[in-house]
DNA sequence: TCCTAATCGAGACGGTACGTCGCGTCTTCGC
DNA sequence: GCGAAGACGCGACGTACCGTCTCGATTAGGA
């Protein structure tokens, strides 16, 4: 054992700059966020700071993992429907007050930074996203959502629309919208003969036995 | 008249501080495009830059605007294939060599910056979209496309899970991938009672009276 | 005759750009002017002052010279009297509200400008200086000032102890300091034999010693 | 204690900025002098110029108080020959080729730049002035200065002729200028009784007319 | 009476220096 | 050895003026 000598890290000291890197990405954003900032505003030297997080994408990335819970299998018995709680769930995220933006940022950020991109794919992403490959995957299984698309092509057509819409326009789709948004996500991804409408109900029946008809408009005839 | 005193600009150096920028945009990304490198590589005085465009944001837009051609309408008589042959053209333009990277980096410095990513919306977004948005409502027009949903969430639905994709992962959809996800997006929005496959003739025939079948697979049972 | 052709520069102009320029040297000083404010507050484009005086230096000289009236030769009868009165008149010009300043400033920023300095001599000390020159003349003549001195030492001691002063402390002498220099400037340059005091008589009654003569132009013999 | 926390600023920066200070001053005079150009000469970051001197004024005055050593009072038991030694010492500073031109040119810029000139008062002139100062407090005690003139006179009538000569005209007295001017001083800050012209003889043997009296306070009869 | 040419305002242009900010590294002290 | 404090070389920022250069519009002569 090397026994580790010297003075050990102070863990209030991490505690210190994680939150003093959330308030100032909440307040001025991903690049306008400084370490100099942060050290500041944490009470603590500026190499102390670059000792445990070697770059700014580092630490930010470091932070949101700790930050952001990971999302919860809601398994409601349908996995068409835990899809649309989780996707509900990811855009909650995303638009609250909190961490939303700053994921989101983050997010854009990593575009033109391979380095960011990964680092956050592999500390932030997966983990997350993980669930909802689960899920997709269970609905497969149980005949829900179609087996002649790719996992990660369900995930970007689940999560796709919505995120480009906030990531774009900075606006949310209204009720409505999002309602006929996720119809129309369940018409791209369910298994033929799965009922075109979700239940409203809010603790989704289970499944299986599929609903025998529920359209929205009356049919062409 | 007004007569327009003074030396006027010299359309020269709009030239060569365009060219400089993109060049630069594509060698050091967004985050990397400096004021003084673009002057410096356009032969140019750095606040002869700054006179024209007050800010970065400012000439990254401009210069994107003026680079990418705005999409032109397929018009194949099939507003549904129209919308695919759009989509498939954003992804081309996304992933292309050239402006592509610069694009989705911009986008992606929009998510913290409200001033450009409202600039980019008016001067880039907009008009680029706004072909979408035709070809959507000839859609709805002509019954191909769902009257129930609104046009921007249509355009959510068409261009969300690709350009998602893009930003994210950075990767792309393989052939197959982007069959299915293109099948699926079109299962999403068609009218009911369109058929699920897009008919692979280039000039699509009007439409009005629906093809009356076309799937791919067996029926459902 | 060539006869000029072309529009001819306009005397207005001029005059705003000298104004201009004294105003602007009272407000911020000869290291504060700038060719800019210059033609801005004259209402004038700045190249339009580059067309008739090439630099910063050439325009304040000119107008300084332009603007302080060369000093009138008193002409008391006693030369001695005389060259008090003149140095007392330079001490007030140099503390006065309006071009002293500025005239202490140039002088100053004269220097380190050999250029500067030159064209200052040239144009604004000789003309001024000239006078002085004079007087000292007379006195040697009239045997009221000594003839072991060369003419411009006789200047720089008289002139010498009150610009110092002024230049190097801001501060001036008050009225006995005023008079006990004098006294002993008069000490240093006055003929042996001449009466030790200045008349304190504002109308110079020659002292003591009756200055011989009192010609101003006849023949000396 | 204190205890001096943070890295202590280098010597070594202190040395290469006032030497490339002196250097540029020495070449392109004050008002060619540039932070920049200082700050690249001496192998040394802007910044870290501008943390110890916020302005040029500030280093110029702070290298200059460093670079020309105090005037040691010469003592030679004649204290009007100690004035006129004194004299001829700053004389010789002024035009000498290392720091004299520097000091003119900041004297010269001191004019009508007050931050500068008390600065320059304050860290430069004063301490060298002081040794003036005794020396003329010791002429008045042993009665070889007359009493009737304040100290400061005395000093603009010492300094003054021969800064005056050197500032405006650039030119310096020839020999038998400077010993006519010296006289001349002699005589005007003389108390009355002392033999008028100093012994040229090197180690003060008198000369011409030798001084009946050499005591040191006696009244004059 | 036109023509021609210099001058006027305005302001763009390539530059240089400004003084500031943040970077990431380093060096010192005191726990 | 860690941690704060902060100096260091660096590079970019956005601004102010520089002195030169076009512009269109005056404004006189001379033809």
């Amino acid at each position: 054992m090397t026994g580790r000598r010297g003075r050990p890290r102070s863990a209030a000291v991490d505690w210190a700059v994680e939150q003093a890197t959330l308030d100032l990405l909440a307040r001025v954003g991903y690049h306008g966020l400084t370490i100099e900032a942060v050290a500041a505003r944490a009470g603590v030297g500026r190499p102390t700071v670059y000792r445990r997080w070697p770059t700014k994408d580092d630490l930010v990335v470091d932070v949101l993992s700790r930050a952001v819970p990971v999302l919860a299998d809601p398994d409601t018995g349908d996995a068409l429907r835990d899809l649309e709680l989780l996707a509900s769930e990811v855009l909650e995220r995303l638009v609250a007050a909190g961490v939303g933006p700053v994921v989101l940022a983050v997010l854009g950020a990593a575009v033109d930074r391979p380095e960011l991109a990964s680092r956050l794919e592999e500390r932030y992403l997966s983990p997350r996203l993980g669930v909802l490959g689960e899920v997709i995957a269970r609905g497969v299984r149980t005949g829900r959502v179609r087996d002649d698309l790719d996992v990660t092509v369900i995930r970007d057509l689940v999560l796709g629309p919505l995120v480009y819409r906030v990531l774009l326009s900075g606006r949310v789709w209204d009720r409505a919208e999002r309602a006929a948004a996720t119809a129309a996500v369940r018409r791209a991804i369910a298994a033929p003969g799965v009922a075109e409408d979700a239940p409203p109900s809010p603790a989704g029946k289970p499944v299986t036995a599929p609903p025998r008809r529920r359209r929205r408009a009356s049919s062409p005839s």
